[in-house]
DNA sequence: GAATCCATAAATGTTGACATTTTTCTCAAA
DNA sequence: TTTGAGAAAAATGTCAACATTTATGGATTC
């Protein structure tokens, strides 16, 4: 555990302490700077971080809420374990989510929405060409991601993959770096799915999107040893 | 809003105070005796479940969590109101979630699981036959959904749907009698499903069990007017 | 009569202390 | 050495009071 206080200057001040605590705490653990398995004693967090027990034990429910910590009572919290069980489950549901807010993204989406959602990967595609590395970086990966759910403008749908799957899926990338987002094959099927939405057609879409989130589960899967 | 508290005595001891408030007010907000859109006071609360306001914010984190409250920073929480849109959006995500966990179930359930499926639509079938009515028991049907959904061995669907969704859902469902579980139909299609995971079919059951859910979706979107 | 400002009231955010349960450590006995 | 009981320590659960922000209401002005 050591002393993961430190990332807490750099947070950003959202409106309360417990809010904070919660960007804080989030963030500290995708990183693997708490890690994963960690026993979270709230005595000692609150003096790591200042703070008194009340807004940290709030952040810790709503952290709970996000899949990133276990709670069990008159027992305390735990940081989640990554297993390859709960990778593969996460990317099963992500299929059934994203491949379903793609094709209402198909839809739904403004005109406006979709010329930025061709900027984001027009950008992929330079840096890709700009770095050796064969890689999509993580960042820009995400922010296709999101704009396609956000284009969906299913609430439900996009409360449940960004605020309780993508975080997870960020924590294993960051913490692995074999699942970083690969080839040009992803460029190559980000461009493919822009293209379905564009022509309108949700099942095109749909099936695109869910062969994306398909292959990147079978690299996973090949790639991950027991765990 | 008035008296709330009276709910409460009925609710089973849970392990701590805070994880008894969640319940309680999880099921006087599905129930409506907590009305949608009412602010939840937290001082008022506080006095009239007879606890002090740490717990109580607790538990306000966490029904957040389950998407039936909206909490404002430095404003306050109010339980949330359900307009057509978002019950749309809600079926939506079921549809998605649903038939991916039924596809996982045609593979995952073990037949003693299936066995169960089989008690809990025979037992549909025996109440159907005896009431005129030609409903499924709400009950009955909510057995039978989250027996499907556990059969799926996804704990990261499982989690959304029953702890995410079908909250809202039977809030839904409770306060509209129109919406509820219908016809004969839905019996049928139970049968169906039950068939397509015994021939440990996930395609069909899948595309069976959307079928099912766009039903539902179908009805609830021709009862509602405009919202 | 409507709008604005200020004082008051009330609500949310935060804290530190108390209560109870769980864990840890010590010491004795098998 | 290992096991078990019991006391001590530490942790989680709960409460009541304080701090700060937001909402309320009446008086004043236009």
């Amino acid at each position: 555990m050591s002393d993961f206080a430190t990332l807490s200057s750099v947070t950003h001040s959202s409106s309360t302490l417990s809010a904070e605590l919660t960007n804080t705490l989030r963030d500290a653990i995708i990183t693997g700077e708490i890690a994963q398995g960690t026993k979270l004693s709230e005595t000692k967090m609150a003096k790591e971080f200042d703070v008194s027990r009340g807004p940290l034990r709030e952040a810790l429910r709503r952290l709970e809420g996000m899949n990133l910590i276990m709670h069990i009572p008159q027992q305390g919290a735990r940081v989640v374990t990554l297993s390859r069980e709960l990778i593969l489950q996460l990317y099963d549901t992500r299929e059934a989510l994203e491949s379903k807010a793609v094709a209402l993204a198909a839809v739904n989406m403004t005109s406006q929405e979709i010329d930025e959602l061709h900027r984001e990967i027009d950008a992929q595609s330079k840096q890709m060409r700009e770095n050796s590395g064969a890689f999509v970086p993580a960042e820009s990966d995400y922010r296709f991601h999101e704009m396609v759910v956000r284009g969906s403008k299913n609430k439900v749908i996009e409360r449940a993959l960004i605020h309780e799957i993508y975080n997870l899926i960020k924590m294993f990338r960051y913490q692995n770096e074999f699942a970083n987002t690969s080839s040009t094959n992803s460029l190559i099927e980000h461009r493919q799915i822009v293209y379905a939405i564009e022509q309108r057609d949700p099942i095109l879409a749909e099936v695109t999107m869910k062969r994306h989130i398909v292959h990147a589960r079978e690299r996973i899967e090949r790639r991950m040893s027991a765990n």
